[in-house]
RNA sequence: GAUUCGUUAGCUCAGCAGGUAGAGCAUCUGCCUUUUAAGCAGAGGGUCCCGAGUUCGAGCCUCGGACGAAUCACCA
């Protein structure tokens, strides 16, 4: 592995710490009893407090003023600034802690234990006077350095690609990205509360399935061995939950993690998380209540309003959210009233309003695709759109009073479905049908029609009560909350394109070539990064080349000789 | 998948009419005992994404490729 100069200085650093007898990697335990955010907090009301403390902590920031300095410390709540004073570290003769550890075997990174007192310096910042420190493990790779002043953040480390594959720099360094998915638990945790609160049970349902039911997407195929048989990674688990049903629970809701195997962007990752729940003999009408009390009390729980800054919006989560039905919707942002109109009908609307069709749609998808296109982005504050077209919903049950409509709602927030609900089909011979209309839209081309569960079917032929289901999409719902602009900030580890390997050449290419070991690792440093520019060099060049990096780095190996570079260059291709 | 832009030091970025690569921070050496994007003086650090071509000469031009970003298209 080739190291740049910094790693390479911070390896000796590691090397002269171990022979002065200090562990850079110590097993035991560092006891610590107090945080940096606690200290900020409570030291100004009383500063009696805090006068004995041990904290542990990575260090962002030093300024070295000979025998004194200042340092930045970051825990796990925040940072505070440290003061280090050579003649309080080091009360003897022996300086060596100070002058030595601390100014120059210590590096922004490292992390540490420190006691001490805190007290305020003359520019009325809260500091921790050291008076003892511990290393705690030494970093060997040199952090991304991030200064701010006044609010201004200089240098910012925000290159989307680093940050996500390299996600526990990003958390080191950008203070904000931690707080993100401390909501993000908080927002489950808050949903989760709400639920347990109503007596619904929570779930686990297969992950792998062979049959990959209970949504319209493309799935991830996977094989078992024992059973030679494929297996598919879950599109959503509805299937599995109503047979919970059908077995006499209340409601059941899981926490689910699903996976699709479609495009990705900044609104969809091929892993995400949804929360689906359903509860017997209820309707969609009570869902919408559940759901919208629900995200109120989750905004509540969060932020302590209703009221949410989201982008350019604020979005308001005060219940009752508006209510609409999709096809009034279209025709409200269209003028078109599409509710009584045939397949070739809905085509030539969609052709009027310059939406792309194509022979594998149904009906059901024509209206999806208007009112995706033409109605979506203009609900901002959240609002159900409700009573989709019976094609669009294979799972879901005939409107009461329109036989061609489902009693279905989705919740539209910040111009995207946040949640999807349905009163469930529970009628085994219309669910039946409806599944091998399913098949006929796939003999037509769609791949994302569903397969027909047969055991599903069998459930729910022993009798599902009436039931209303739920499913709600979490990181959208995080994303919603703490206001990010994309689903990758709301995943700690969103799914990236593989790390490139680069080519690169090392020495044991040179040794290949009949490069001696003690030569081949001086090659690229010396200006040969790969052996094909030996072979554009003449070989006296060569020569002079090497001899001379060998005389200015005071090698204390042999010059290399005329013959031996023949010979590399006859073993290159 | 399409279009546009990008890839240069550990990090953030300059670079030009094609002539041996620059800044700030970081690093190293020295000075500095309450500083704060600390300061001052000095030094080191680069396979300019990869490959081919044009050229006496390519970070820069041409072609191909990889990776990324933004926008658009599709799915939650």
């Amino acid at each position: 592995m080739q190291l740049s100069e910094q790693e390479q200085i911070r390896r000796d650093a590691l090397n002269e710490l171990t022979s002065l007898g200090i562990n850079p990697y110590p097993q035991a335990e560092y006891e610590v009893n107090a945080y940096a955010d606690d200290i900020l907090k409570r030291f100004p009301d009383d500063q009696s407090l805090f006068q004995e403390v041990s904290l542990a902590g990575r260090i962002m920031s030093r300024r070295i003023m000979g025998a004194a300095a200042f340092a930045e410390l970051k825990d796990s709540t925040g940072r505070i600034q440290l003061y280090f004073k050579r003649d309080d570290i080091c009360s003897g003769d022996d300086k060596t802690m100070y002058n030595t550890v601390f100014k120059r075997l210590l590096d922004i990174g490292d992390i540490i234990g420190v006691k001490g007192y805190v007290f305020i310096t003359k520019m009325g910042e809260i500091t921790l006077h050291v008076t003892e420190f511990t290393v705690l493990s030494k970093s060997l790779r040199p952090l991304p350095i991030v200064k701010e002043k006044d609010g201004k953040i200089y240098d910012a480390f925000t290159d989307p690609d680093q940050r996500y594959r390299q996600r526990y720099v990003d958390l080191i360094v950008n203070d904000q990205v931690k707080d993100t998915f401390v909501k993000r638990a908080q927002v489950i945790r808050s949903m989760r509360d709400f639920l347990n609160d109503k007596g619904y049970l929570e779930v686990e349902t297969p992950v792998l399935q062979a049959i990959p039911g209970g949504a319209a997407a493309r799935p991830f195929v996977t094989h078992h061995n024992a059973l030679n048989t494929p297996l598919y990674l879950r599109i959503a688990n509805e299937l599995y939950l109503k047979r919970l049903i059908v077995g006499g629970y209340e409601g059941v809701y899981e926490f689910a993690k699903d996976f699709r195997n479609e495009g990705m962007d900044r609104f969809h990752n091929p892993e995400f998380t949804q929360m689906e729940i359903y509860v017997a003999y209820k309707d969609y009408f009570w869902m919408m209540v559940l759901t919208e009390k629900m995200v109120e009390k989750i905004a509540l729980d969060l932020h302590g309003t209703t009221k949410v800054k989201v982008g350019q919006h604020l979005i308001d989560f005060k219940t009752p959210f508006k209510r609409q039905t999709i096809l009034g919707a279209i025709e409200e942002f269209t003028g078109f009233d599409v509710s009584q109109m045939n397949e070739e009908e809905l085509r030539a609307t969609c052709k009027k309003l310059g939406i792309e069709t194509d022979p594998s749609m149904g009906k059901g998808k024509l209206i999806d695709e208007i009112f995706g296109e033409k109605c979506e982005p203009n609900f901002i504050q959240p609002t159900f759109i409700m009573d989709y077209p019976v094609e669009m919903s294979p799972l879901c049950k005939r409107h009461r009073e329109n036989p061609e409509l489902t009693e279905r709602f989705e919740l539209m927030v910040n111009g995207k479905e946040l949640a999807n609900a349905y009163t469930e089909l529970n009628d085994p011979i219309d669910q039946r049908k409806r599944f091998e209309e399913q098949m006929s839209l796939v003999e037509k081309g769609d791949d994302e029609a569903m397969f027909i569960d047969q055991d599903f079917l069998r459930a729910i032929e022993y009798g599902m009560p009436p039931t209303s289901g739920m499913g709600i999409g979490i990181d959208r719902l995080v994303m919603i909350m703490t206001n990010q602009h994309s689903i990758q900030e709301v995943l700690f580890f969103p799914q990236m394109r593989p790390e490139a390997k680069k080519k690169v050449f090392t020495a044991q290419d040179f040794v290949n070539l009949g490069v001696s070991e003690l030569w081949a690792e001086h090659m690229i440093p010396a200006g040969f990064a790969a052996p094909k520019q030996l072979k554009e060099s003449k070989p006296s060049a060569i020569q002079q080349k090497l001899n001379g990096y060998r005389k200015k780095n005071k090698l204390d190996i042999p010059a290399v000789q005329m013959d031996e570079i023949e010979s590399w260059l006859n073993n290159i291709e």
